[in-house]
DNA sequence: GCCAACGTTGGC
DNA sequence: GCCAACGTTGGC
């Protein structure tokens, strides 16, 4: 299994939208290294999702329902959308300020290449990110 | 609201 | 194919 973290700007679209959802097609993005990793992103992976600008907290975790397909809300084939369902939030959100301070994630590219908005991370990263929210 | 980082576009 | 100009993201 592999784990992931997605940014999302709350007052666009949150954890709390898709908790009561109980799914949503993540679609629109448009930048060739997020759409590569959520081309590789499998039935089943862990997804954390992570709020930008205003929140700046991981807030929960979500798993991907189903793999990439076109995305429909362009014509060009270019890109892609995965579906997500919600796993549990964390029962603590972890602050990006935690995440820099805590020497385990500090190496996260969360932090090392913070415009991109799909990307990889690690199990031992993702384990941790689990035992500080729990 | 500003600005650094970085991705994309387009002229040459 | 390079690189300057420009646009966008996201932390502060």
């Amino acid at each position: 299994m592999n784990y992931w973290l997605m940014k999302t700007e709350p007052e666009t679209f949150s954890w709390q939208d898709l908790a009561k959802q109980k799914r949503t097609l993540w679609d629109g993005v448009r930048n060739y290294q997020a759409r590569n990793n959520m081309m590789a992103m499998k039935k089943g992976d862990k997804v954390l999702i992570y709020h930008s600008v205003s929140d700046k907290c991981v807030v929960g975790i979500a798993v991907v329902s189903k793999e990439f397909f076109p995305d429909p809300t362009t014509d060009d084939k270019h890109w892609v959308a995965v579906e997500l369902i919600p796993d549990k939030p964390l029962k603590k959100t972890i602050s990006l300020e935690q995440i820099k301070s805590t020497k385990e994630l500090a190496e996260m590219k969360l932090i090392k290449q913070s415009r991109l908005s799909v990307m990889p991370v690690t199990k031992a990263e993702f384990n941790k990110i689990i035992s500080l929210g729990s």
